[in-house]
DNA sequence: TTGCGTGCAAAGGTTTTGCATGGCA
DNA sequence: TGCCATGCAAAACCTTTGCACGCAA
């Protein structure tokens, strides 16, 4: 059971109103102008056990993993697209992405993380500008 | 337009037998046991500039970045299962996915990138090794 | 001969870890 | 009081970069 530490409490109510993912360092700054310093390591620790309690998803990208809140998380079915060309990040709910991992946990006896599910592409916006191309 | 050096050849070669996507310090490490060591440098190097050129995907995890070989056969429903414990990569071939891609496609009008689907989650070796807790 | 490609080592950046201290239950 | 959590700094990694030399064209 986790102690309700300052920190703890800073961390989560500043990730919580975040629109977009963010990275740690990034969170740590936030933190610090809105008076209430965490440190980094502390920042990285917390963030890392929201994404395992399941309230936060943690978004491996080239840069560096980016978090973002997620209450919904415990649903089985909720995942996150991420389009390649403008980063932006949608949320999803879809019940076959569910069947799809009982079918990997039957047949491949692989336990899917549903809170660390991406799927990247390209958005509809995107695909509209760049028709021309690809 | 691409000098075709000893190293440039022997990455290219070594990739391409790999059955699984690999991190460059691995396949730096594949090339000297085969008796043509190649600098990590020049390994990176090379297999961003395949990443470029579209014969190689690169794929970032959260332990760093994996490539895999890609000749120009497109199988949609071909993706990555990555054990979030023991950091194995599993390659996967699995039709509900499609299915899956064209129902975003329709409903949400996001094309997604089959090469860049990773699910994270335990795989069933480290399900057996940690039984008592989770 | 020209200039791209290579190797080495060092730098850069993100994330983790060790250890002493502080705070919650 | 007993532990877990924190902070700091160093370590651990992966990846990139600078620079001089070598080799393909």
């Amino acid at each position: 059971m986790p102690y309700a530490t300052r920190q703890r409490q800073a961390v989560l109510r500043v990730l919580e109103r975040q629109a977009h993912p963010v990275a740690a360092p990034e969170l740590a700054e936030a933190l610090r102008q809105d008076g209430e310093p965490v440190g980094l390591a502390t920042v990285y620790r917390q963030l890392e056990r929201l994404a395992e309690t399941g309230l936060a998803h943690k978004i491996s990208t080239e840069t560096g993993a980016v978090y973002q809140y997620c209450p919904r998380g415990e649903k089985g079915g909720c995942f996150l697209l991420r389009c390649a060309f403008c980063g932006r990040l949608e949320h999803l709910e879809c019940p076959q992405l569910e069947d799809l991992y009982q079918h990997l946990a039957q047949e491949h006896k692989f336990q899917v993380d549903p809170r660390r599910t991406i799927l990247t592409g390209r958005c509809g916006a995107c695909a509209k500008e760049g028709e021309h191309e690809a």
